[in-house]
DNA sequence: GGCTATAAATAATG
DNA sequence: CATTATTTATAGCC
């Protein structure tokens, strides 16, 4: 039947190279996230393995998953930054982790010498739950 | 000629679930990951996208993609944080972000009122430089 | 967002 | 780790 001839040509080989075209590099930025997140989902089941991808897009809108959760994984890559380098691409440098825990310490040290200087003062103020006042109820980092 | 016949069934569909076999849990994880590496660096490519992967082995070995860094993209993840909730999968929370960006405030919050603290009692200690004496002279969080 | 033809990824095997 | 047969991903269109 001649009604129904191809009317695609199906998908072509394209180059790996920046797409200039606003709307051509939306549409490809979409479906290949999708597939992306996919194929990030599949590993995290075949595999049992813990996988995290954040993307930006063009236009700087944030997609991301995260198997158990970004945050679990993101936390564990803090957590052991250091040794990843050795496997990374793209140039992986522990200034994250180190800057958190490096926060982390400056604070505890910073109330620590606000406590001895309220100690030492004798002013009676009221504030001294800080500590406690963080995102749960628990310490803000386990390091 | 006979002697060039087919000796392999080639690829056959299989079923996303947990690889048991351990061998080819490994063996399969090792393609996946080198693929999905390769897909995430053709999507930073192509569409002028920030993109970061991070992903543990079966056995815990961390392998990590960021483009420009992981910890470019990271960081910008947790500093954005609460509005990419809306595209994530996989559970994501601003736990990390919201985490940090909590400690920083009570970070200088207390680093305030150890200011005041200090003036008021007139005492004269000489650890005024804390805020100065961080990661590396510059503000840890941009925050 | 679908459809189709083709490029690419990859499960099984050597 | 190389090959090969298939399944998947996806570029070009509507």
């Amino acid at each position: 039947m001649s009604s129904k001839r191809k009317l695609s040509k199906g998908r072509r080989k394209i180059e790996i190279k920046r797409i200039e075209k606003e709307d051509a590099r939306q549409v490809t930025f979409s479906k290949r996230r999708v597939c992306l997140f996919k194929k990030a989902s599949e590993l995290c089941t075949l595999c049992a393995a813990e996988t995290d991808v954040i993307v930006f897009s063009p236009a700087g809108k944030p997609y991301s998953f995260g198997h158990p959760s970004v945050d679990t994984v993101v936390d564990h890559y803090l957590s052991g930054g250091n040794y990843a380098s050795q496997n990374s691409i793209g140039g992986v440098h522990p200034h994250v982790g180190a800057r958190i825990r490096d926060l982390n310490r400056q604070y505890t040290e910073a109330l620590n010498e606000l406590d001895a200087e309220k100690k030492r003062g004798m002013e009676s103020e009221k504030e001294g739950k800080t500590l406690e006042t963080n995102t749960g109820g628990k310490n803000p980092l386990k390091n």
